[in-house]
DNA sequence: CGTATGATTGACATATTTCAAGGTCTGTGG
DNA sequence: CCACAGACCTTGAAATATGTCAATCATACG
């Protein structure tokens, strides 16, 4: 498929870029006014400063968001008013697809630092969805994605210990952050050990033990939020898992869209 | 809505009636004939039997899936090639929907006794819902919300104690088994003991140990596969949740769509 | 500079797993 | 129809990973 005003095409994907909205258009030969349609809907909100909300459990759900930049937590409250957390969102990752379901979102969402968010109206979504068949294929296969990446979560929670999950967390960062772009190996935690400890399901001692252990084992090295990664091999062999892709990564791996 | 031709409509229900697609299209107001369209590129697999699998890891995805009767487990392997249930799907329910993303099954689906399967070819069912903005809108809800049972899924593992998971698991069939008109206080375990240790994430022992203290507290009467659920209530403190459905429920609670 | 918050470390408690044995049901073939 | 094998389930005792409690330390922040 070639593309005419092949200009125009390019700053669009400047605009959308740093966005998840970018593989979930561009791979698909979508025209370019489609694409300047789909560019239209979405609206820059203004930042969200540390441990500000981006909703809240019941809050009602018009849009589905975007992290441009920062990184957003979702959590839920347990029954007894603890939290859970059920992820972190890295820049280029969607937020906020559990609540289609009901219109109401059943999770609260919150910032780990300043973060700056793309909103975009659920509806208006849906509509262009209708209209642009690739993008609605897309948004199949985000929110299958998810799925996956919830499921092989669920395997990591049920069948491994706590080094395992520690060790697959770090991975995940590492992976999600190289992928767009940043280090692999050396990276800040943007969230409390307390976040980590309550997302993996263990205690934040838990963590912090493990911590100083993956050190000792010249794993990696903690200074604090900075984590420096010495043996990416290593913790993999911690993690028990094969070196792919994996963990909440919602990043289309192959250029190729493969079904279809 | 007012339906015409009432009596076209209403066979269409019949053949609809206990799959999961009944609540995907039926409360949408869409019309008839695009109900048949529905109804026609979905084809009645001949049963499998216990142990039979419906796909397996890797398998191209072409179609997904709707138990028609019977059960369904689906699992992942570990990368040291343990299983990992990842559910148990009971008639109504659908299958596959993590296979979207890459095209390809990450998991395997098995049956555990004799089941119906419903087999819906996926690109057909991405045209019909370009054409039938309802049916997109239902495909959408529909996997926004088994993204919200798998994240509450994952507060149980991360969060709860075994008891606490067992009773869930126990009060979540009770719900899906009660929506689908069978009884909500005794039914069959159709998976073993193993099965549910499995995807509780626990060791089979302690399941059996749980059922058996259940049942001296008097909240179960465990007759092998058989249970009885004598104290609905008691499961729910034990659970620590409130009587909501949950886990794993594609069911549609309320009857009015939300959103749109 | 002092206070609050988060992180680390140690000692202890405990829930759950692991290991081991025995029991029960089910299906099969003689 | 019975006996047997194998799978499945239950139960006990011991081992252990992780949580809990408590104190200290470091860092950030007002």
């Amino acid at each position: 498929m070639s593309a005419p005003k092949i200009l125009d095409l390019g700053s669009l994907k400047q605009a959308c870029k740093s966005c998840s909205l970018h593989d979930l258009c561009l791979p698909l030969g979508v025209g370019d006014e489609e694409l300047q349609m789909l560019e239209r809907i979405i609206n820059r909100k203004r930042p969200l400063q540390r441990k500000d909300h981006l909703y809240r459990p019941g809050d009602r759900m018009t849009s589905i968001y975007a992290v441009r930049s920062g990184t957003v937590k979702t959590y839920t409250l347990t029954d007894d008013g603890q939290e859970q957390i059920t992820g972190f969102h890295l820049p280029g990752e969607l937020l906020g697809l559990d609540a289609i379901s009901d219109g109401v979102h059943p999770c609260a969402a919150r910032a780990l630092e300043t973060t700056s968010i793309c909103e975009i109206p659920f509806d208006r979504l849906e509509e262009l969805s209708v209209r642009i068949p690739g993008l609605q294929h897309q948004l199949f296969r985000i929110m299958s994605r998810e799925i996956q990446t919830d499921e092989h979560f669920m395997m990591l929670l049920g069948k491994k210990a706590s080094d395992a999950r520690l060790a697959a967390f770090l991975l995940s960062l590492s992976n999600r952050l190289g992928i767009r772009g940043f280090s692999r190996t050396e990276f800040n935690l943007t969230m409390s050990r307390n976040d980590i400890a309550n997302y993996l399901g263990l205690a934040v001692e838990t963590v912090s033990r493990l911590f100083t252990r993956f050190q000792a084992a010249g794993l990696i090295l903690v200074r604090r939020k900075l984590i420096t990664i010495y043996d990416l091999d290593g913790l993999y062999t911690v993690a028990g898992t094969q070196p792919v892709e994996d963990l909440r990564n919602h990043h289309n791996g192959n250029g190729k869209s493969p079904p279809m």
